[in-house]
DNA sequence: GATGAATGAGCTTTCATTCAT
DNA sequence: TATGAATGAAAGCTCATTCAT
């Protein structure tokens, strides 16, 4: 289908060229339609690009949701790896998305802006409160103060992960998952033998 | 003096545009000229920015080495911990150059993609001798594996922080903050009592 | 039709003002259109432009060829008379297309001086195998060194005719074209009574 | 010395890309100076080219005079043949000014046109009237009409000779100066002989 | 004599968009 | 649904020219 044909390409475009060196005739063109023919579908390129970063965290949202459901009955360290895997995962095979979602940060069209921020909230209290829930379920006795903490570092891993990604090699992210996973397991032994 | 002042509203405008978002009339505009003198500065758009991406990451891996040699003296714990908040200053206090470098990642210029992969490998160098160097005078019987993994570990906290720093809040960024100094004192402890 | 005008118009300007000199939007007003129409019928300034010149140089063709087809059946001084004076005529009745062609001469596009001298030698071969021709038919033991002399004399005539259209006035052209004609008879004549 | 020199570079430019091609840029550049010098030697642009014009038509006066010269004591039909040689071999040697010399009939500046116009009908009387000078010494008894019939067949001549020079290669050439030869040969016996 | 710096005007071209069909 | 044809606006860039030094 068309629609969604033009979103995938349009996404595709944003990560190479950014916005404005995203044009409607070179998506058209990718598509295998006319520019004309764009806005029957969308009103703008602005409405475009909007639905288009719609779905990309959309996608990245469920990404999470999906793996973190995938592997809610193993233990607590082996959900905190699976997590940080799947972000890599995710993000390595469909790098026109991860551009493109890195790019959003510096998205020229201020409703991008606002809609990102509204995400990154979303997404921060979603992953704050399912870690939080994990934790309370594994740690009879944990207190929210080290929950609190054992998230946030969480973050910074993930995110340093994350970074990562678009700027090593595979070896060497590959290098820095083991370092992760290691870090996690103390993380959480921390806990345990406290 | 032009030449100096056109690269700095460059990054300005990239940042704040993007490649193409920022066109040499607002350029020019910015910098009191009009567009045709930028011409008599540099060959075109593209010779521009070149210009103004090197002085940018020249900037960053100079920033470093004044961030090191400034607590050179202290302890090892310390030295990393002022790094880290050398990073996180550095880029906080010029957030227009740091959505630049960003951005520079997904840059629509195959010579600017050359030319930061170059200057990403000479940085990660810098930083792996310059982090072993002091791990080996600071400890005498540390062995190379160790090294290594300390070194990324390091890397992965510091672009943790990084990305948060363009998705987070300064709360919740200063929160990170004082958890990756304690990831630091439990990192280096972890040497000093094997 | 705009594609067709736009052809004539170009050829107008190329006479007037060279190649750099008839400009986009000067041809683009002369036509009727605005100067970003243009570019949805020719890919660009060069193209619009080559196809122009395939149309001169094929109308310049087309003409001699008609002229010769319908003096075929006159005596041979009279065809070679035909010729010189279609030559001129039609030169004449389109002094821009005239203009436009000497310019092709001096034509700054490397892939028009190609083209042109492509079309110059197909020229020359027809002109030279009809005229050969038309001697074999009438002069039953004229030889080929002959025919080759006569054909050479009659560029030499043609040309000299052809560069003074656009050197001097009607008057003397005409008493060039009176010249001319006693040329040919005295040429034909030597044939016959050989 | 620089005003010389800029002429010819200029000549060469207008012959190379025309008068709109010819930018003060490149010839600056060629002449080894920067753009502003020029206008201390001319006043703009078209002074420049106004100035150019005027010697290579001067050139071409002084050329055909000077082979007229050199031949005088010859008989008349060696003189012609001289003028015809003369004028292929002149305008061979400088291609550049040849062509410069074929676009000043499409020259887009009024002014060059007029002086053009006028540098033809100068350049016109003096061949007529120094032909006719020859060919009175040599024939006692020819009468004006013959004199202005034999000016004229010299002037196609000559033309078609000089167009041919832009339009057929060295071998074509040497063969039509061949025939223009025993052209002229013919010619001149046509007269003793009547 | 020469030029560094600057600019108004204008160039070719691209862009998002429109609208009748 | 889709597009051929068109366009206003603006892009990057070049040009001849000026002028203080």
């Amino acid at each position: 289908m068309n629609r969604e044909k033009l979103i995938d390409v349009a996404l595709k475009h944003y990560s190479k060229y950014g916005y404005n060196g995203a044009t409607m005739r070179k998506i058209a063109d990718d598509v295998g339609i006319k520019p004309a023919s764009i806005y029957f579908f969308y009103d703008n390129k602005e409405a475009l690009f909007i639905a288009a970063f719609k779905k990309l965290l959309d996608n990245h949202l469920n990404m999470m949701k999906n793996t973190l459901d995938q592997h809610r009955e193993k233990s607590i360290d082996q959900i905190f790896i699976a997590l940080l895997r799947g972000i890599i995962k995710h993000h390595k095979e469909d790098m026109a998305a991860t551009t493109a979602y890195i790019s959003l940060v510096t998205a020229p069209i201020p409703e991008i802006k606002t809609y990102l921020q509204t995400h990154m909230n979303t997404f921060s209290e979603w992953l704050n409160s399912e870690l939080s829930g994990l934790l309370t379920e594994s740690f009879d006795d944990i207190n929210k103060n080290d929950i609190h903490k054992i998230v946030q570092q969480f973050n910074i891993v993930g995110n340093g992960l994350f970074w990562g990604l678009n700027v090593y090699n595979d070896e060497v992210l590959e290098q820095q998952m083991t370092i992760a996973e290691h870090f996690i397991y103390t993380m959480i032994n921390n806990i345990t033998t406290k």
